[in-house]
DNA sequence: ATGATTGTGTTAGATTATCTAACACATAAC
DNA sequence: GTTATGTGTTAGATAATCTAACACAATCAT
């Protein structure tokens, strides 16, 4: 109950903020987002809403940008790493350790 | 090394989302702002920057006034554990918890 | 080699968000 | 009864964001 972790995940923060968090320019995030490597939400009106995770991952993927890693190349990699976390997960719930941490305890 | 609480200290969120987050409409937050109980960052044209930390302060506003409580008395109510809070700190320096804690480590 | 794709800048026009300052007004405090 | 508190609302100005398009160099694929 302590730190919420939640905070890392929301999305709260405009792309001009996101812009000088990361040094990217405006045009760059939203092409990352055309190539499907980022997911922002929208405002109702249609604002960008990122979250500290995405800024993360937009650093990420900066650094692998001046490597020379093409956005097709990091789209693949993620793809990647998503379905591995997936397997990992689904392994851990059979074995339910997700019970241990979370489950229903004493009200 | 695991999850970085400054997230919770950076002051990335507009005055919009805020109130989305809080139910608080724009001229209360700015209104507790002139009241001294909130202190957001400016952007560099004027534009107000909330942490998660200042969006848990004013839901905690919110509740006071709610009950009643004017902002005069949430501001001495502030001012006074602020005052608390030092001392626990320079007494725990003076022990070296801090040192402890957060000191030099091998490189 | 040429033709397509990638990545980014820039521009234009429209819409949305935010800012300050002011007026109004009901309720509460002194 | 006057002053302070708390909030809504309005107006006008400025800033932020959006989409769509054009440009263009660099890279990739055939």
């Amino acid at each position: 109950m302590a730190d919420n972790p939640s905070y890392k995940e929301r999305k709260v923060i405009t792309i001009g903020v996101v812009s000088e968090l990361t040094g990217l320019s405006e045009r760059q995030i939203r092409y990352y987002e055309e190539r499907k490597l980022i997911f922002p939400e929208r405002s109702p009106k249609g604002n960008r809403k990122y979250s500290f995770s995405d800024v993360e991952q937009l650093i990420d993927i900066a650094n692998k940008r001046e490597e020379g890693v093409q956005t097709y190349e990091i789209r693949q990699e993620m793809l990647k790493a998503k379905r591995k976390e997936e397997r990992r997960y689904r392994k851990e719930l059979l074995r339910g350790e997700i019970n241990a941490r979370f489950g229903v305890q004493k009200e």
